[in-house]
DNA sequence: ATTACTTTGTGCATCGGTTCACAAAAGGAT
DNA sequence: ATCCTTTTGTGAACCGATGCACAAAGTAAT
């Protein structure tokens, strides 16, 4: 039985969640500029997508343009925003106070429109007590504690790759649900937690393959057209 | 007209490209141990995916299995490396020495295999001059000589946002066609340019998507089964 | 009101990627 | 040499995502 008295129906495509948040920053972009209204066309641009591609992923929020105008973008922005659950805030950890955790904790986008970084746990006695972009920085045992108390529920994890499963499994025992994964190695969890991975030197790789093709194919390869 | 002599064909899927770094990485886990031959079941499972498509996207590469037997550990690695272009060593030049870019220079995985960082420029006269993980920071203003001289081919930029554009286009036209972008804005480059995004917020907004869902789904949804 | 124009929302064809499931190939045992 | 077990490599069905192309819905002008 589904509910035909909803307009947008639950279960977003993940493709879709994936590039809503580009959609958002083009239009904090034109907000910011004063402009009121913008079509599928200028917004797809701004945001380095086609237009088909934008109007059918604005589709699944709702029907919120007008036909032969656009979209306002002060409202699509809150449409957006709270889809995507920025419109309230998030308490934010960091565990792993090294370059890294240093540079996501001063990282302006970061802490910008609806997440807050609650806290920093590191495990070396040497940063522990440190001051980081105006945060104390906590003893990884007391892990539990501060994730309760602070109502942290979601962890960024940029420790060392060792040490990423077994503070994965704390976090996990203590109810976090929700992981943002630095560390080069693939974190067992539960199902009911989700867990999204980020390695920069994937990246690179990738790119290195391209570049690859780009500079040897024509060389080794005699019949690419 | 197809070779048909050559066993692999060109033209690797993209997101089999994308899993290649992930298997390799489990690869050399196993290396490490001294394990000489994996199944297609047990490199799946220690990267992450399951092992059809850990099958097909190594039958993408080549046959270099042994049925009943499995992969050998040593050879999957090299053709993996080779076929990623990680078998010579890519010049990488860090742009933005800021927070993030401190930490790229300094993240160990990123060095690690293939690449080297070969430069490190800035436009702050503050930190030019000083010395980041062995390597002195160069002036953006020499940037074409610095991308020739040390023969740089991937690009991470790790700027300001209102910055990378620019700078991006100084990159583009001194010759560079691979770009690690981790500014939160849209590059426009042209087609034979690669760019790779990462953007840490949008992965954070991609969690609080699900979080949310988690954590409100079952009190505002009524109908959700 | 009617016409002309703009732009959304979506049905439909297509494409790329995933998964299933099994034949083919290899090794080991008898 | 034959049989049995293991595991690869892949054909084929399936699934989700993309992009085209157009009807529907709105605005503006006459």
């Amino acid at each position: 039985m589904k509910s035909p008295s909803h307009p947008r129906d639950r279960g977003i495509p993940d493709a879709t969640v994936a590039r809503l948040p580009l959609y958002l920053r083009a239009l904090h972009g034109l907000a910011e500029r004063g402009i009121p209204t913008v079509s599928s066309e200028d917004l797809a641009s701004a945001a380095g997508v086609n237009s088909a591609k934008l109007r059918k992923d604005l589709s699944h929020l709702g029907s919120y343009g007008t036909r032969g105008v656009g979209y306002d973008v002060e409202y699509l922005v809150y449409q957006i925003s709270r889809e995507l659950g920025l419109t309230q805030d998030w308490a934010v950890a960091i565990i792993g106070v090294g370059n890294l955790g240093r540079a996501l904790a001063n990282y302006g986008g970061f802490v910008s429109r609806g997440f807050r970084i609650a806290a920093m746990l590191d495990a070396d006695p040497e940063v522990v007590g440190d001051t980081i972009a105006g945060l104390n920085v906590d003893h990884i045992d007391d892990l539990e504690a501060v994730i309760k108390r602070r109502g942290v529920s979601i962890v960024v994890l940029a420790t060392p790759a060792a040490a990423a499963q077994e503070v994965c499994d704390r976090v996990v025992a203590a109810g976090v649900t929700s992981i943002l994964n630095f560390a080069p190695v693939v974190l067992t969890v539960p199902d009911s937690v989700d867990v999204r991975k980020v390695d920069l030197s994937i990246e690179l790789q990738i790119l290195a393959f391209h570049e690859q093709r780009k500079a040897g194919g024509p060389l080794m390869a005699v019949d690419t057209q």
